[in-house]
Parts: C-alpha cells; sequence; structure tokens
RNA sequence: GCGCCCGUAGCUCAGCUGGAUAGAGCAACGGAUUUCUAAUCCGUAGGCCAGGGGUUCGAAUCCCUUCGGGCGCACCA
C-alpha cells in the first residue's frame, strides 16, 4: 500500500509536468500547522525563482491540472504560494480498511529492490562484562536490521565478537599457571567460573603484565604458542570465550535483541586472513614500511605533524591490528557473503578509522559495487554530563544498569497495582523496565549524546516506554471489558464513521505508519519511529475521553473498534517488531 | 595545531535535502473524573534557535567568522 504522502507526491509531479513542462521532484510534507491541513506542496514557490514566475500564479496552474480529487478536498492556496492539501474521509477509511486487514505489514512496503546487507554491531568483548558503552550497538544495530528485513532486504547479522588479541597471551598464561594440574593433563574438564571470575583473571593478569617481567615474557610466549595453535592454549581461549558468551547471551535475549551464537564472526574467525591482506596490499604497492610498521596512507589523512596519516596494518613486531581484522572481514563479507551493503554501528569516535578504511579497501580494488556505510552514534552520558560511569570510575556493568532498571519499574508497579500476581508485576517490571531503557535512546536523536536517567526513562507521562505500554494496555483493556470478537466485529463492519474531529485525527495518524517507517529507514533513525508511535498514543488517549467506544452508537461502535484495534496492533508492531520493545495487556 | 560533532523554552530533547506565527515532554499555573485502567485528557505561560556577517522572495536549517563545549588525530579497539 503506497502511503498518501507518495501518491500525492506523484500526483503534483505531474500536474507540473503538465503544467510546466519541468520534470521536478514534488517537495511535499507533512503540513506544517494543522490549520492548513494534512500535506502540503512547496513546488511552486521553489519553481517560481527558477522560471522567474510568480509563486501564486504558478501554484494557480499546478492546481488546474492537479488530479487528486480522489484522496483530498480542493486544493489551497495560502501565503507566499503554497499548495494545501487536506485528505478526504473517504479515503482515510478506505486507507484504514486496507491497513488493519493487511495484518503483518500494516501498510508498510517491501522494497522493489532487495539486497543482501550486512550488518556488522554490539562486538562484545571476550573476558570482559558487556557495559554502558555496548548498549547504543547493540539495539540501534538491531533496529536497523529489523527494518531492513520488514522492507524485504536479506540482512546478515555480524557480531563482531573480540575475541583474538594480544590481551589473550597473558590471560592464558595467569589460567594456565593457575590451573597448572590441569593444563598438563591436557583434558580440562574446568568450567570457569562466572564472567566475574575471568574479569578478575584478567585483572590480575595484566597487573602481572606490567610489573612481572617474567610473567609478561611467558605471556609473549604464550600468545605465539595460540597464535600458532597450541590445542592447550587453545583450549583455555575457548573456555574463556564460552563463559563470555554464557554471559553475553541472555543479555541479548534480555534486551530483545535478535542476535544468536550463529551471528558470531569475531577476530579469530579472521586470524587466518590476515597474512593475505598485508601480502596484497604490499603486492599492489600500496602498503609501505613506515617507521617498522607496515602502513597504507590513503590520501586526505593527516596527523597532528601534519604528516601523511598511516592506516598501520602491521605492528613493528609483526602483529596484526584491528584495521587488518577489520579490512579481512571487509573482504570476505563482499566476497563470500556477497554484501551489497555493509553498515557499521559504531560509536561516533571512529568515524576517522572507518574513513581509513573504507579508503584503503577501495584503493585496493576490493570494493566494487559495494555500499559501505558507518552509522554512528553519540554517548551515553550521566546526570553531570560527563560518559556515564560509576562513583569508582568504571564502566557501568550493562547487566546492572539493565536491573536497576527494572528493580525501579517493579516498584512502581507494586505502588500502582497491588493486587496483580506476583508473577504478573514480575513481567511487567522486566518489559517496562527494559522498553524504558530502550526507548529512551531510541527516542533521542541516534546521533546526539543523551543523558541517562532513571527517573525520566521510567516517567509514566511524556515520550516513554511506560506511556506507550500503558496506552497499549488501555486499548487491550476495552476489548476484554466487552468480551469483543474482533475478527467478528470487523467482518461486519459496513461503513466507516470517522465524524468525531479525535476519530478523525487519529484515523490519519494510523493510515501514516508507513510513511514514519519510510522517513526511519531512509536514515536509520528510530527516532522518527518513537515520535510516531507517541503521536499515535497522545491521539488515541484524546480520542479515548472524547469518544466512548463499548457503550457507542450501534452504528458507530464497530469503526471505533476498528480505530482501538488498529491502534494495538501499530503499536505492538512498532515496539515489538521493530524497537523489539515488550508490550503488556494489563500493567 | 588540524579534522569531525555540538550549542534551540528553566530542564531534557525534536525539527536541519531552506518554506507560513520554531515544536514536544518535564517542571509551573488553570480546568476536566457517577472512567472503557486519571499511569489520562484539555488549556495557559514560557524563545534575538550561542553572537556576528553573507547567500535569497524566504535561514534554526546552506556558506564564512567569533565565542563556548565534546571527540579524534602512528603501532589499543
Amino acid at each position: 500500500m503506497k502511503p498518501a504522502i507518495q501518491i500525492i507526491s506523484e500526483r503534483i509531479s505531474q500536474a507540473i509536468q503538465k503544467a510546466t513542462g519541468q520534470n521536478v521532484p514534488a517537495i511535499v510534507t507533512p503540513a506544517t500547522d494543522s490549520k492548513f491541513g494534512d500535506y502540503q506542496s512547496n513546488n511552486a514557490l521553489a519553481l517560481a525563482k527558477q522560471l522567474k514566475a510568480n509563486p501564486r500564479q504558478l501554484a494557480e496552474k499546478i492546481i488546474a491540472q492537479l488530479q487528486i480529487d480522489d484522496i483530498c478536498q480542493k486544493p489551497e492556496i495560502a501565503g507566499a504560494g503554497f499548495i494545501n492539501l487536506r485528505l478526504k474521509p473517504e479515503f482515510v477509511a478506505k486507507n484504514l480498511r486496507e491497513t488493519v486487514s493487511d495484518k503483518d505489514r500494516l501498510g508498510i512496503e517491501k522494497t522493489n529492490k532487495p539486497e543482501t546487507v550486512v550488518v556488522d554491531f554490539s562486538g562484545p568483548n571476550i573476558a570482559k562484562q558487556m557495559h554502558v558503552g555496548h548498549l547504543r550497538s547493540t539495539i540501534i544495530g538491531d533496529c536497523i536490521c529489523r527494518m531492513l528485513e520488514l522492507a524485504g532486504h536479506k540482512v546478515i547479522r555480524q557480531n563482531h565478537i573480540g575475541d583474538w588479541g594480544t590481551q589473550f597471551g597473558m590471560l592464558v598464561e595467569f589460567l594456565k599457571e593457575r590451573l597448572e594440574k590441569l593444563f598438563n593433563s591436557h583434558s580440562v574438564e574446568w568450567t570457569a567460573g562466572p564472567i566475574e571470575d575471568i574479569e578478575d583473571f584478567y585483572r590480575q593478569a595484566s597487573e602481572q603484565y606490567k610489573n612481572n617481567t617474567e610473567f609478561a615474557g611467558k605471556a609473549r610466549t604464550t600468545i605465539a604458542d595460540l597464535h600458532s595453535g597450541n590445542p592447550a592454549c587453545l583450549e583455555l581461549w575457548q573456555m574463556i570465550v564460552t563463559e563470555t558468551r554464557r554471559h553475553y547471551l541472555p543479555l541479548y535475549k534480555m534486551l530483545g535483541v535478535n542476535l544468536t551464537i550463529n551471528d558470531e564472526r569475531g577476530e579469530s574467525f579472521y586470524k587466518d586472513k590476515l597474512a593475505d591482506v598485508v601480502n596484497d596490499l604490499k603486492k599492489q604497492g600500496l602498503a609501505v614500511e613506515s617507521e617498522g610498521a607496515i602502513c597504507v596512507f590513503p590520501e586526505g589523512f593527516k596527523t597532528k605533524d601534519d604528516k601523511p596519516m598511516p592506516f598501520i596494518i602491521q605492528k613493528s613486531d609483526g602483529a596484526f591490528l584491528y584495521a587488518t581484522t577489520d579490512l579481512a572481514a571487509l573482504r570476505y563479507r563482499i566476497n563470500e557473503l556477497k554484501a551489497d551493503e555493509i553498515i557499521y554501528v559504531t560509536d561516533a569516535r571512529q568515524k576517522q578509522h572507518f574513513e581509513m578504511l573504507f579508503a584503503v579497501a577501495k584503493m585496493a580494488g576490493w570494493v566494487k559495487d559495494t555500499k559501505l556505510v558507518h552509522i554512528t552514534f553519540g554517548s551515553v552520558l550521566g546526570e553531570d554530563g560527563k560518559p556515564l560511569k560509576t562513583r569508582s570510575g568504571e564502566n557501568v556493568k550493562l547487566k546492572e544498569l539493565l536491573d536497576e532498571a527494572v528493580k525501579r519499574a517493579k516498584a512502581v508497579v507494586q505502588e500502582k497495582n497491588p493486587d496483580l500476581p506476583d508473577d504478573e508485576k514480575e513481567n511487567i517490571a522486566q518489559s517496562v523496565g527494559i522498553g524504558a531503557v530502550k526507548y529512551a535512546d531510541y527516542s533521542n536523536n541516534r546521533t546526539s549524546d543523551y543523558i541517562f536517567s532513571y527517573d525520566k526513562m521510567l516517567a509514566m507521562d511524556g515520550n516513554t516506554a511506560p506511556y506507550m505500554q500503558y496506552v497499549y494496555a488501555r486499548v487491550c483493556s476495552i476489548f476484554k471489558k466487552g468480551n469483543i470478537d474482533i475478527k467478528k466485529e470487523l467482518n461486519e463492519i459496513k461503513e466507516i464513521y470517522l465524524n468525531e474531529p479525535a476519530e478523525f485525527e487519529l484515523a490519519k495518524q494510523l493510515i501514516r505508519y508507513s510513511e514514519a517507517f519510510n522517513s526511519a529507514i531512509a536514515d536509520f533513525k528510530p527516532n522518527f519511529l518513537t515520535a510516531y508511535l507517541y503521536e499515535l498514543a497522545q491521539k488515541f488517549s484524546a480520542f479515548y475521553n472524547a469518544c466512548p467506544v463499548l457503550d457507542a452508537q450501534e452504528k458507530i461502535r464497530p469503526s471505533r473498534l476498528l480505530l482501538c484495534d488498529l491502534t494495538a496492533k501499530i503499536i505492538r508492531h512498532g515496539l515489538e517488531n521493530l524497537l523489539g520493545i515488550k508490550t503488556i495487556e494489563r500493567m
């Protein structure tokens, strides 16, 4: 189903073509003020300049050619030459029917050009807990994948976990010493303790590495052993990976993020491809030695000393770096995964790294037609406006942050609705708490930093998850209370009545879901989705207050039930399918 | 020093491919409740869109500049 704005745009374009012979894209936007109608075209103003014509007269000419009476009332010219358009109730009613019968997509169209899109996001580090710094990549990446899939693209999720690096030399060495006996037996059955143990090992190992030269030497040998595939070392390494995975996979589940073990393609996956990357670049004459390191110098990048900036792919000690891994991964995604587009979801601070990565890959001729996109986001700040940290200055653990949100949500449920059964209260607290954290993140502009505040995100009013979930619960409550068989009701519906202003406003918002989706996916901006859903929730609440549903006249009751049903469907679809936030039927 | 991002109501933020009188929410103030969950709704007030210059019919939006803040800039990721 085409969004109304798109149909209108096409009609405007045709009218301009007929009126002026110009072939230009339509400039159609939602009206800036509801008193101007629903949509407006600003083409006459733009064209008038170009054609040196009077904008109002040009608008008249366009309107004379405009065939739109199946959608809108008579167009009006206002101001300097705006063309204002008002949707006809019959058109809205017709769209409403189509949207409600489009059960899975609710009017959202599939792309006519499906592509294979690789999305690289989340990327937790092995041997460490996920912290607040992983939140945005994980949930924004997830939302991007969900949008792309709904649009009909083939999405390949890639969780580029940090499972291979010099730190594993000291960590394995540390474990080796600690578990000497088991290690020597080569039949290790020790399962590592919880993630906190491993983090503790990590701390101790780093300490020793710094202060104990003997240990540091051994660690270097161990990293070489690990890299050369020593089975015992690999076994210990694998244990660390497995244990860390036992930590983050449940977190993804808790967050409602679609990432599984099958989506993992960590740094270690590329370990055998790194030398090849360097050799290829050397062969092409792109990689050269500089101060002992092997570097590529893409054009346009400078260091602080105004010298060309290197993209270092091999350190002077021979080791490879993340730049090397990223190049190998990029090549793999193009050649093996057949990506038409690769999307990297990381914070804005890595912008330059990705610019250089893309530049080098292009210089090497590896990219062909693949579109490379770096989707950035801002930082999560504390109430003091500085990056969110614990009082002792550490990164806030993601698990603790989510647990706290759930705990606070639980307290609210307890207070507002103490009579609910305990397990339901717990379920509500989970949905509301986690939903609040995610929704707060999504509703901020992706590219800006935002201040993390439990109080704000858990507020009952305003653009928050609890408010959205509450509105959903209220709709559900109508159906429950009225014992409504919605399928039967909708089947029997003959005519849709939208006479009350609140009904018409709600109906118009309902048929704009696909429009909101299109603008959200165009720039991967989840806040466009939350803004739409919030506006929908507000319009529903206004309708709810103004228009009784169950007690409505027999004639108009089915129409109102349809509005309720579609509101519930869209809120649920938006929250659950696109944002991965749970809805609850009562709270 | 160079580069990138940002500065919008008291607070938190939208809006930025240029369009009409700059929008929400919170907080403040005033109203609505024999309820379909008031965890709601309706209304009022609140602004030199950091400052200055330019482009033009029109600038929060584009360009230049100043000030203020954040981030990045050779072997960590």
